[in-house]
RNA sequence: GGCCCUAUCGUCUAAUGGUUAGGACAUCGGCUUUUCAAGCCGGUAACCGGGGUUCGACUCCCCGUAGGGUCACCA
């Protein structure tokens, strides 16, 4: 049943309807036909599948070419169905003229509210196997399917016979979609054979599944499934590609993080796996991270700016040196706005509020300790000059009577001096930051505190 | 329920008849300029079950079991 289009140029498609936002599985499949495409030197089109006038949407449509932009998969031709109704029709006459289809007189079509006759496909009844390139041979006895209808009217075709003509018209070779078309295909092939169209190549990938083990649905959980929302959340399209792309395949080596162009190089139809993935926002926020890691720092920078200008009266010059810490406290950029509202970054642009008490290290018995402290601290970084205040400057002026006084009883006073929260990056990282005049007000209003 | 697909650590996966069953995420310990974060080091953790085939099965075959997909005048 191959067909023998191993020396054509490859070409491939797809073909999402616009009745939701672009979902996460469209988004792998999407994926994988543009790798393939790309690798191969092929051609990757983009056909919206618009046949349903009721539930299809323009926004939906709009959604989709937004998310398959920002992920940087151009296609080279684009197509809608809901503007090639003539041809269609063209096919639509012919199957009937050649007995191959049929108007059917439909019943009970008062009380169901449908159409009172339809176009029927006159299935052959016989058996149908296609080579799928992921799972071998499948076959399926069509005798079950029956007169499956293919149109409303000569008018209004329906996904089967548009998807089938489509195909045929646009040089399709390779038709890779989901697992849940796999039923579908027996009624493709049947088309196919009746409009004397070649078989594609069919590679059926896995099912992306929730926790539960089943397809991830927009019903059940809601907009996760939508790649708008990982949009939202400040993921890179880089990160996300890569993501999605070990959801069902690996490279056959150890390596993990990809671009978009090493992962064009490195796919492969024969690795792709046959099971369904359980989709992890966990290990999508690792892969996020990795690919942040390989971002340069002044872009960075850049971007946290963006988003901080809009909390915080600051510069860039600032936000450089804020860069590296926020860099290491999240996983992408959406994390940003949650750390300005769990006021992670407050004590940054003003002085921090807290009890006297707070300031004490565990291990000491009494504040006079921490005050004593303070003072002796205080007096050492007197010694540094102001344009001078780097981490190396400042440790190599304290850690001697650190670690004489113990360090947990000099540092933590002084970090919390500076940052007025348990948790904080460390005192001299602190003082680099706000620079030498702050932190000697900081430690200053701390000693205050205390008396 | 019919038809179809699938089955290795909690999760994503490697292994193409011979391995102490490997890696990554998560998790748990430890380390670091004693809070976090990040980083580094280490640990726990898997071949669904039963039959074959074979000198030898995670790997091949069969039967179970479990999970999933699909059964529209949606796509």
């Amino acid at each position: 049943m191959k067909t023998e289009n191993k020396n054509k140029k490859i070409i491939v498609r797809f073909a999402p309807s616009p009745t939701g936002f672009l979902h996460l599985g469209s988004v792998r499949t999407a994926l994988f036909n543009y790798l393939f495409a790309r690798q191969n030197g092929g051609k990757f089109i983009l056909r919206i599948e618009d046949t349903d006038k009721e539930r299809s949407k323009k926004e939906y449509e709009e959604d989709i070419a937004r998310g398959l932009k920002w992920l940087g998969f151009s296609s080279d031709e684009f197509y809608r169905q809901s503007e090639r109704e003539d041809t269609y029709k063209k096919y639509l006459k012919k199957l009937v003229s050649d007995g191959k289809a049929y108007v059917s007189k439909e019943s009970d079509s008062a009380e169901t509210g449908k159409r009172a006759e339809v176009i029927r496909f006159k299935n052959p009844n016989k058996k149908i196997s296609f080579s799928d390139m992921i799972r071998g041979e499948i076959e399926f006895d069509t005798t079950e399917l029956k007169d499956f209808i293919i149109a409303k009217s000569i008018e209004e075709p329906l996904f089967h016979l548009a998807v089938v003509v489509d195909d045929f018209e646009m040089g399709i070779t390779h038709v890779i979609r989901g697992e849940d078309h796999i039923s579908n295909t027996p009624r493709q092939i049947l088309i196919q054979e009746a409009i004397g169209a070649p078989n594609p190549f069919y590679a059926h990938i896995p099912l992306i599944l929730d926790k539960d083990r089943a397809k991830l649905s927009k019903r059940k959980h809601g907009e996760k499934v939508s790649l708008s929302y990982y949009i939202k959340k400040g993921y890179l399209p880089a990160a996300m590609a890569n993501y999605l792309s070990l959801l069902g395949w690996n490279p056959g080596t150890a390596q993990e993080i990809f671009t978009l162009d090493e992962l064009i190089e490195a796919f492969s139809m024969e690795k792709i796996q046959k099971g369904g993935a359980i989709f992890s926002e966990e290990k999508m926020k690792w892969v996020n991270k990795e690919h942040l890691k390989l971002i340069p720092p002044d872009d960075i920078a850049g971007e946290i700016y963006k988003i901080m200008k809009n909390f915080y009266d600051t510069d860039m010059e600032c936000v450089k040196k804020l860069s590296p810490i926020i860099l290491d406290r999240i996983s992408s950029f959406g994390d940003i706005a949650d750390l300005i509202e769990a006021r992670e970054l407050e004590y940054f642009f003003k002085k921090p509020d807290y009890e006297a008490n707070s300031l004490k290290w565990k291990g000491d018995s009494d504040i006079e300790t921490t005050k004593t402290n303070l003072k002796y601290a205080l007096s050492l970084l007197g010694d540094i000059p102001e344009g001078q205040f780097t981490v190396d400057n400042t440790k190599k002026a304290l850690f001697g009577y650190a670690e004489q006084k113990g360090k947990g009883s000099v540092l933590w006073p002084l970090r919390f001096a500076l940052s007025g929260r348990d948790k904080s990056p460390d005192p001299f990282t602190l003082m680099n930051i706000l620079g030498k005049k702050e932190t000697v007000e900081r430690i200053k209003i701390a000693l205050q505190k205390i008396q």
